[in-house]
DNA sequence: TTGTACGCGTTATCAA
DNA sequence: TTGATAACGCGTACAA
């Protein structure tokens, strides 16, 4: 490979006029649609209609008007196409945090959806509180076309507030007359409460994330309806930080509510709840059952290998970049398909402890 | 809160002209520097100076700059700057795979780096090979002022071609005359070979990554280096992808070799092939010791847990974000901190079976 | 089908 | 210290 930069390469082209190379080196490389004019023999307002337009331009000037551009080594400047269409061609992603493998799914979904949409993907991380994350999408809103929340721990009317400036889906959260995406809860927590009947377990847990989740609560409301029908007891308790620490934080008071079986929120809860219990030596399943959500990397790991209901996150990722590609075409939102959950079986469960 | 858009609070407010009010409906609610302009009887020159070149306005001057921009809820339209000054304030941050757990670290220190100076940071992923990589980078490049390049799987000469065309810098990974980010592979690596030396360990495999891998070949040289010394037996095998499938599928391979301790060149490695050990009933570390290196979430959590090598990738993420903005501040590099690694000594590393 | 002319919102240059 | 004016590179009415 050699060492000439593009423009050098430019300068020693005789078929290029040696003012226009010139001119090219001195902006630092990069060609214009005017430079493409130019040697093309055309005016600037051709080449941006053949190069954006296909079909309003004839085609044999459409096919100098490339080949010049390819010589020119032309890259549009997105700046300049932004500051005149007002599309920016790129999508906010805002995730609570990035090392949470409940996200990894939906980053990697909105990443593809985006790319394949000809979108970049700029994701963001809120951390910290509600404030940082309100300040932090307020800093990306100018700059991007649309935005996709993903456990967001904003207010509703502050994330109302957000929509009405950019195009906004909502991830695993439901803010009344905005898009979300919402899993069909549901038929994992059926297929989950039927396997722990089945083991014999009368008496369950539901380890609660954050107070402020939206998700979590509607798990609760799910568990609540299968165990209102099955007789099952169940208790709620929590809010706990949805993290491996407030799982373990968490134990003692699981233990107190002398239930066979525990739910957690969400798999971090659950990892660990199972390594606060195997320091006490309490044995899981036998002592304990316990079960989480998400299927996260590290449930499959941990022994016993944690029993789960997994939901399709690469799956809304895509969805909810779908959705925001097709508010920014104008068209209008059409019905959601159902993404069902599913019940994954591992050896943290198993049968109900005698009493 | 209200309902009110806020070009509709502009309407109400009678201390600002209906005429103002109406034009910045009409745009969509956004103000310029000509609103506010006009709003604070000053030429929009003189607005811009006010807002970007602290001390180049008179006190009072800008203090009726602020407010009027403040009123109207003034947000600097990005493209437009961008365009004038060829600066974008974003800094493009890519990897292989963001689902694989090594790069967590360098996400979070980039992130963090790039929010803490006003940038915004684009994390793009490369997953299949370097073609599409190298088109996602081209695709990024324009709209971007830096790059960072964490575990990239193109060449040198592709490498080089493209930070010639804008700020680079490189994680794991070096390239001559490229600025490179580079932990001190060394200092871990004697650590854990000293530790497994005084485990009686006299025959080690090195389980190597993908061909491609600079930082893989790095590893093995400072192991060959300490075990020359120790007089240790040292095989390389590989390569192998670096995924969990790929050190499954190692073990028939490891286990030939008749060494008592193995090093993958990664957690994830080491954590397929402690899995595949399980299935075939090989006790860890009884019959066989396992280290690897990164230390990512996971290695905590299979059982027996995994000793690992620990980087700093944290800090590499700040450092690489660190190094562009000095860069596009004209700044020379100045030397390198070094990266220093640390042996993490858990569970599956054991005194040496016998032979 | 193509050219003309202007606007997008900001910064930079030059003059006052 | 401030104002006037010209870029930056592209898209787009409108006219030819």
């Amino acid at each position: 490979m050699s060492d000439r930069t593009h423009a050098d390469a430019l300068a020693l082209d005789p078929t290029i006029p040696a003012d226009l190379a010139e001119r090219i080196r001195r902006r630092g490389g990069s060609a214009t649609i005017y430079d493409i004019a130019e040697l093309a023999g055309v005016n600037p307002s051709t080449v941006s209609r053949a190069l954006s337009k296909p079909g309003r331009v004839s085609a044999p000037t459409t096919a100098r008007i490339h080949a010049a551009a390819d010589r020119l080594d032309f890259r549009i400047n997105p700046a300049a196409r932004a500051l005149q269409t007002g599309r920016t061609h790129t999508l906010a992603l805002v995730v609570a945090d990035i090392t949470n493998p409940v996200v990894f799914g939906i980053v990697r979904g909105a990443e593809t959806a985006a790319s394949a949409a000809g979108y970049t993907l700029v994701i963001t991380e809120s951390q910290e509180s509600g404030d940082a994350e309100a300040e932090a999408i307020e800093r990306l809103l100018p700059s991007v076309d649309g935005v996709v929340l993903a456990t967001t721990r904003l207010s509703d009317d502050r994330i109302r507030e957000l929509a009405r400036r950019k195009p906004m889906v909502l991830i695993n959260r439901a803010v009344p007359d905005l898009e979300g995406i919402l899993p069909d809860v549901d038929s994992g927590v059926q297929e989950l409460l039927a396997h722990l009947t089945d083991l014999g377990h009368r008496s369950i847990v539901y380890l609660a994330g954050p107070a402020a989740s939206w998700i979590s609560e509607r798990r609760f409301e799910r568990m609540l309806d299968a165990t209102e029908r099955s007789g099952t007891a169940l208790v709620e308790i929590g809010p706990t930080p949805p993290t491996i620490e407030g799982g373990k934080a968490a134990l003692r008071r699981v233990l107190a509510a002398h239930a066979t079986a525990v739910v957690a929120f969400n798999d971090l809860i659950a990892i660990g709840l199972m390594q606060a219990a195997a320091e006490q030596g309490i044995r899981i399943p036998e002592q304990l059952s316990v079960a989480g959500f998400d299927d996260i990397f590290g449930s499959e790991l941990i022994s016993p290998a944690l029993t789960t209901v997994r939901a399709q996150l690469v799956r809304a990722g895509e969805l909810a970049v779908g959705r925001l590609l097709s508010a920014l075409n104008g068209e209008e939102p059409n019905a959601a398909p159902p993404l069902t959950t599913t019940l994954i079986v591992r050896g943290s469960t198993g049968p109900a402890a005698r009493a």
